[in-house]
DNA sequence: AGGTTAAGCGCG
DNA sequence: AAAGCGCGCTTAACCT
């Protein structure tokens, strides 16, 4: 299954690689960022817009993104690149890491790896499997369970802006996470001053880039840049949505002002994060620093959150006797083999579990909208 | 030959 | 001056 779908992509990748040719006036290696850096800005002499952090004109796929949209070669570099990951990392590795023993593939999991209290997943990692394309979902497919069993996977909704509603106590967003509203619409209706039933997708995909800047503690120069705007209306954007949500802003202010007075952040089952540059002179050093304060209470929680859930999951699966168990964790999302049979039982009680493994000022749900993950049937609540 | 770093990109 | 958090893996480039 793999092995045809490797096929399939050095296939592909080799038509890329002959359009980019003709493009760039003559053969090169196509996977050298230095050969690459030669023929765009020096042969094509491409815009500059961005560069590495040794100086260098970049050739990353935002800038890449960018002149896509006025000359041909960057789509052709960024589609090789695409088919390229794939095939080196999952359909070329993946088969030679299957277990002789057990014919599956193990990772290994590490709890003293991530700042914020995640787990990293390592040899291979099966934290990064692919999902956003249709090319890259396909390498999940060959995920599967033995015969007779079935792959559960369920992973929270929204976990990490739940838990900004929690430790901001912002009444509109708590409110909207009480009416199970979809979060992101919600956001966009705010700050657009627009009624519900009347967000475009454009601002409902706007509105998301600023929950998620702001659980990053991106500025307006970074929204601006993700959203392609000027950074004068991405400033008004964020202007309104402190306006909209002002106890998202107060939290903001608190958690940095707290962290330069103690030095750390902690999550709400009180991990810490030491920050030792909060103070720092050098601004570049005490922004990151105060990034990672921003984020780390947010990230962590819902680190420790689903760490409860495992812990209850587990224990749940053992007591109920059944030939089922935990499989993998991604995060905000656990992966489960059960019996055929067993299926309908175990979904409920993860999804009960799940969203019990913690007592916040908003529920915690299950996601249930995208189209999911490892193999088969997705845990979703009823209805 | 073997190790390290930089650039890039897969996921949440 | 920098500008969006947390990871791990692959390749190219550079080094010993």
């Amino acid at each position: 299954m793999l092995h045809q779908q490797g096929q399939e992509l050095a296939t592909a990748m080799a038509a890329a690689e002959r359009a980019a040719y003709s493009a760039a006036g003559g053969p090169f290696n196509i996977g050298s960022p230095k050969q690459l850096q030669e023929i765009l800005y020096e042969r094509l002499q491409l815009p500059v817009l961005g560069k590495t952090p040794k100086g260098q004109p970049s050739t990353a796929e935002d800038v890449l993104e960018q002149l896509a949209e006025d000359y041909p070669l960057p789509r052709l570099v960024l589609e090789h690149r695409a088919l390229s990951k794939l095939k080196s990392t999952y359909t070329d590795k993946l088969p030679g890491e299957i277990d002789a023993r057990t014919g599956r593939i193990h990772t290994s999991y590490r709890q003293a790896v991530a700042a914020t209290g995640r787990l990293s997943s390592s040899d291979p990692n099966l934290q990064n499997i692919p999902i956003r394309t249709s090319e890259g979902r396909r390498i999940r497919q060959a995920f599967v369970a033995p015969p007779g069993k079935r792959l559960l996977a369920a992973d929270y909704s929204q976990i990490e802006l739940r838990i900004m509603a929690h430790l901001s106590g912002d009444a509109g967003l708590l409110a909207a996470f009480a009416a199970g509203m979809d979060i992101h619409r919600a956001t966009a209706a705010e700050v657009f001053a627009t009624p519900l039933d009347e967000v475009t997708s454009d601002q409902r995909r706007s509105a998301k880039a600023i929950n998620f800047g702001l659980i990053y503690g991106m500025s307006a120069f970074g929204l601006a840049k993700q959203l392609g705007i000027e950074r004068g209306e991405a400033g008004r954007y964020v202007e309104l949505y402190f306006e909209r949500y002002p106890g998202v802003k107060r939290y903001m202010e608190e958690t940095r002002r707290s962290a330069r007075e103690l030095g750390y952040v902690t999550t709400v089952y009180g991990r810490r994060l030491y920050l030792p540059e909060i103070n720092a002179r050098n601004a570049a050093l005490r922004q990151y620093a105060e990034r990672s304060a921003i984020n780390a209470p947010m990230q962590g929680t819902a680190a420790d959150i689903i760490k409860r859930a495992m812990l209850a999951a587990d224990g749940w699966l053992e007591r109920s006797g059944r030939d089922a168990r935990l499989i993998m964790q991604v995060h905000d999302e656990l992966v489960i083999e059960a019996l055929e049979r067993d299926v309908d039982d175990v979904r409920g009680a993860i999804i009960r579990i799940m969203e019990s493994a913690a007592e916040l000022a908003v529920p915690l749900r299950l996601g249930g909208s995208s189209p999911h993950p490892v193999g088969d049937p997705v845990v979703q609540r009823p209805g």
